[in-house]
Formats: structure tokens, sequence, C-alpha cells
DNA sequence: CTCACTAAGTGCAACGAGTCAACATTTTGC
DNA sequence: GCAAAATGTTGACTCGTTGCACTTAGTGAG
């Protein structure tokens, strides 16, 4: 990786970590773009260069979350139903976040207290409602447009907006993955598990 | 009524005229509030005195489409389960909409097909998952706070979006009703039928 | 009828997000 | 070394949205 490369992330990285704390203290909506380039020293045009929006900022880590859910699907462990490993996916990435403590939660604090930042995070979520439903429909032996397939990875995925405004957030997630468990097997009598 | 609020009702009413046509005509993106003022004939500042966003502009009849939602469920014919009757009235509301032309047809192409547009219908449309949440519940016997019942409304409701994204639409409620209604069937067996 | 009150509307300036065009500076491939 | 491409800067601009000070015109009480 050249040098150019280099610097290039590095001013990104510094951008990045700007906005992060910036925001963190005074509150995202109380920060303005000229504010964190600033604090980055970089011009306003730079810092769109490397970010598309504002909300992008914060989410810089977006990583393979797409790529751990359809493997959560399809390597799940063999005799495992489709819904329970789903389910458990869901579950697990929360308690995860819950071990890291304090970072992760003011961060998730600051998210869920901004509507514009709980928005932009549902759209980043569900971008890989697609890709879910391709892979419940391989798994199931049904077409890849397959209606079903693609209502159930909707709604699964819709579970975590339902557990941000809920009170008790696993209770939520539990709540819709029991309906949608129930449902799959009733629709779906030998869904991922013949063949 | 008096005549100020019949002068106001005009020029609210000129406001959403002149909106709706130019973006009709335009696209949403292509036609600035500025104009939008420009062709009522009213500055920028009364436009905002009436709507409060340019989305807003564009959803002047939102009515009374809780109420119609809840009484779906509440006032739906003796002996009908309650799934069966909300899917009617999903599906329902669509065919209402399909037999009145041209006109709507253009109205909902415009939204499709601008982003923020589509997420402000949602945002609108989701406004009613609580009050559905709680009919639910009380149809069901349930308390008001039932985690289930929270799952069904939000994610009947989101069968709304998941149908605006789905090569046919009819196909994609239907096949999230599928599953809705066998989940809720087998996790409430005597839901709305027994006391 | 009039006078004070209030609601509606105006004009203007401003703010923050985001874009654009022109220019300056590396860095890199050759 | 040198040209081309990537990267960054500057400053002005558009657009949604808000605040402020102001005018105009219905309205209701006396």
């Amino acid at each position: 990786m050249g040098r150019r490369e280099r610097k290039k992330a590095a001013t990104r990285q510094s951008l990045a970590d700007a906005a992060l704390e910036l925001f963190l203290r005074h509150g995202f909506d109380q920060v303005s773009i000229r504010d964190v380039a600033e604090a980055a020293d970089v011009s306003t045009t730079t810092l769109f260069k490397h970010f598309p929006s504002k909300e992008a900022l914060l989410f810089d880590m977006d990583a393979d979350v797409e790529q751990a859910l359809v493997a959560a699907v399809r390597d799940r462990a063999p005799g495992t139903p489709l819904l329970k490993a789903l389910r458990t996916h869901m579950l697990g990435a929360r308690s995860v976040k819950a071990e890291y403590g304090e970072q992760i939660a003011a961060f998730e604090r600051l998210v869920n207290s901004t509507p514009a930042l709980v928005d932009y995070h549902r759209r980043m979520w569900m971008r890989h409602e697609r890709a879910l439903a391709e892979a419940i429909a391989a798994d199931s032996g049904a077409p890849a447009d397959d209606p079903v397939c693609a209502a159930l990875a909707h709604l699964a995925l819709e579970s975590r907006a339902l557990a941000g405004a809920a009170a008790d957030p696993e209770a939520a997630v539990n709540a819709a993955f029991d309906l949608l468990e129930q449902g799959w097997e009733a629709v779906r009598p030998d869904g991922g598990r013949a063949s």
C-alpha cells in the first residue's frame, strides 16, 4: 500500500475520530460539518470526498455485517433450524456489544437519541435484505426471488428496529421471532431441513 | 367558519396544488421550495407556516388512516380471524387506489421514485404502529404492552414497505401475511376468538 | 363604530448541509 | 525527470429551514 493511500486513510481516520469525539461530547445536531472539518484540519469539501454525508461519519465501521448475516444462515451447525440460527445471531450481536462496555453503550445512546441517525442506521441495516433473502431461498431450495423468503428476510431484519424502540429489546426480538419461526414452519414445513 | 379560516385554507390548498403539479411535472428534487412558494404567490416563510417540510406538501390528505386501521381490527365481522381482517385491509387499500386510475398511479410513481419521499411516507405510516398494537392487544385479551402484539403490529405494517419494493406487491403482502398468520395462530391459539 | 387584539402573511437575513469549478499540491508510473 | 492522476483547498453557490421584525386584515368587546 503506497504512501498516498496511507495518507488518505489517515485523513479519513482523523475525520472519523474528530467526528466521533465531537458528536459524543456535544450531540450530533449541535456539531456542524464545518466543526468536524475544522477539528480534523481539512476543508469541508475534503470531508465530503471521504464521506457522502454527515451521518456516514459515524458508521465508518460497517465492515462485513452482511457477510456475517449470510454466514449465520449458510454455515450454521447442521440440524439447526434456519430461524433458530437467525434468532441467535440477532440476539448475539446484542450481547457481544454489551460486554464491550461504556464505549459502545455511549455510541448507541447517541445514535438512538438522534432521529436522523436512527434512520440512517436502519437504512444501512436494511440494505442486507436482498442478500439475506437470497441466502434463505438458497438454503430452503426456493427460487431466489421467492416472495415468502423475501418477506421473511425483511421481517427478520426489521426485528432490530422493533427492538430499538421497545422497553425490553431482547423480549421484542424474541416476540418477533416467535411469530416468524412458527409461521415459517407452517408455511415451509421442510424449510432448510429436507433437500 | 369565519372568513379568515377560509382564506387560510385557500392558500394552503393553492400551495398543495402548486406543489403537486410542479412535482409531477418536474420531479420532487428538481423543484425547490422557493419555486412552489412562487407558484402559489406566497413567501417561503408563509409556506412553512402551513407545512412543516417539503415532503409534507405532498401528504396533505393523511386523514384518518389510523382510525380505519384500528377499525379494521376492532369492527371486523364476528368470527373473522384477526389476521384475515388485517390482510384484507392491507390489500383493500391497494385495490381501491388502483381503480382511481392515472392520477393516483402517477402520484405513487413519483413517491416511489424519490428516496426522501419513500422514507417520509413510511414514517407517516409507521406512526400507527402503537395504535394498531394496542388494538390487537385489546382484541386478543393481552396486556396493552404485550411484546408479541407489538411485534405483530410492526411486522404487519412493514408489509407495505415490503410491497413497495417488490416486483409483485400483492404477492409480497400475501407472503408476509402467510407467515404472520400461521405464526400468530401458533403463538396465540385462541387469539381474538376465545374471551 | 372604533379600538385593541390576534392571526396571517411578508421580507430579509441567516444557518447548516451539500455541490461545483478552478486551482494548487503531492505521488506515482513510466 | 515528467506527465498524469489522485488529493486537497478555496470560495461561491443552491437548497431546506428558521428567526426576527414588520405589515395587513379579520374579530370581538365596549
